[in-house]
DNA sequence: CGAGCGGTTGACTCTAGTCAACAACGGTGG
DNA sequence: CCACCGTTGTTGACTAGAGTCAACCGCTCG
């Protein structure tokens, strides 16, 4: 269940549920995912479980751990995943100094985090799963990973609840009336997003510059 | 009401309700709190508030300016504040490695950050409470800030509420729920903790390593 | 073919939110 | 010195959004 890397393998492979890192063990390499979902997690002792990060084609993972000490959470692929192999202490750090990609995307993980704790704190469930689903859209979309007004969307109600603090069944009656209203369409692991204006509003986002 | 940062002088204050970064600012520098408290939030248009961090004495504020863009956040003073101004740019990048007190202290605010995504997802009021209030005391007394079982508190019902994300008059009821119960002493802003195994328990955090 | 998982729906419960009134406190200005 | 006023804290009655429990469907995969 475990994986096996090998340091002069640059490329690994996981399969849904194995792990990329199991909780307080000393990370030998950072992974930057060339394929496949995986998602960072903690669970309660009374088996409540909330997902804390998802990381998607081109992230790193995790680009924290180039800061300091044993990551305090397990992280586990969602589908099938394909990642490559980065040194934990990058270059970059003495070289490219903080402008490089690698310190952009750390920046860009906390400033998504920070976006969740408002959400997580001060949203109602509807806007809870338009966050998610914009979210993941957008950030496929700058991956190239979008076609159109679609994309893929591997995960469970199950794991959509886990993220935006739900149950499964609040999420699958909050798709429904998502549905009903026309801000999504999602049926076989696929996602369509009809006015994506429409979905930033329901989500009670700030404003999306243009540019940007 | 804005703070007026002249390069040349190493230190500032700013008062209560006073912003030491408005929101997309371009930060000039980057404070170290001397005393005082100030925190970081986001307001949603229809009014909603939810404080995403909270800086107090030692921290610097904020670490995530020397990786990146704009802060997208605006930072106000809670009591009357006094810190000190470091360059952007900290020297540490390129010198200390990412090893030193600063890229530490980036890597325990993301660790905090991370730490109230499962708080505000999954938990209930009394937690969220006891998380805040437990977290507060340990932070204050690694910097020597405690007396005894005893440390100062400052924020008001209504902050706490912005943090925990309930609403004000719940907070009172679950703090009193708190006292009838003998997990806090709560008092002229001052806080005194009688027991924090027993605080620990109730806000159902990770086992706390003696030795940490 | 059967087991198990993911999704769907209904009926009911309960935690936290809302609205409203009032008490306690502190600072300000007459 | 004290009356006034805004802020903070407290309490009660009621509401509502999300959770719980349970049943059932459809599908996939051994």
């Amino acid at each position: 269940m475990l994986s096996q890397v090998e340091s002069s393998e640059p490329h690994v492979h996981f399969r849904p549920h194995q792990f990329l890192m199991r909780e307080d063990e000393e990370p030998a390499v950072i992974f930057q995912i060339d394929e496949g979902w995986a998602c960072r997690y903690r669970q309660l002792s009374d088996g409540r479980r909330q997902i804390t990060a998802l990381y998607l084609p081109g992230d790193y993972c995790d680009p924290q751990w180039a800061l300091g000490r044993k990551p305090s959470q397990p992280i586990v692929a969602l589908t099938n995943v394909r990642a490559s192999c980065l040194p934990c202490r990058p270059p970059t750090t003495s070289a490219g100094g903080t402008q490089s990609a690698f310190w952009l995307s750390l920046n860009d993980m906390i400033e998504r985090q920070t976006n969740w704790l408002v959400t997580l704190g001060r949203k109602t469930a509807l806007e809870r799963v338009a966050h998610l689903l914009l979210e993941l859209f957008e950030r496929l979309r700058r991956s190239g990973l979008t076609y159109g007004q679609q994309c893929a969307m591997p995960l469970t109600q199950m794991e959509i609840a886990d993220m935006t603090g739900l149950t499964p069944v609040h999420v699958n009656r909050t798709l429904q009336l998502m549905r009903t209203r026309g801000l999504v369409e999602l049926q076989a692991k696929w996602l369509r997003i009809p006015d994506l204006g429409a979905l930033r509003q329901a989500a009670a986002m700030r404003a999306q510059g243009v540019a940007a």
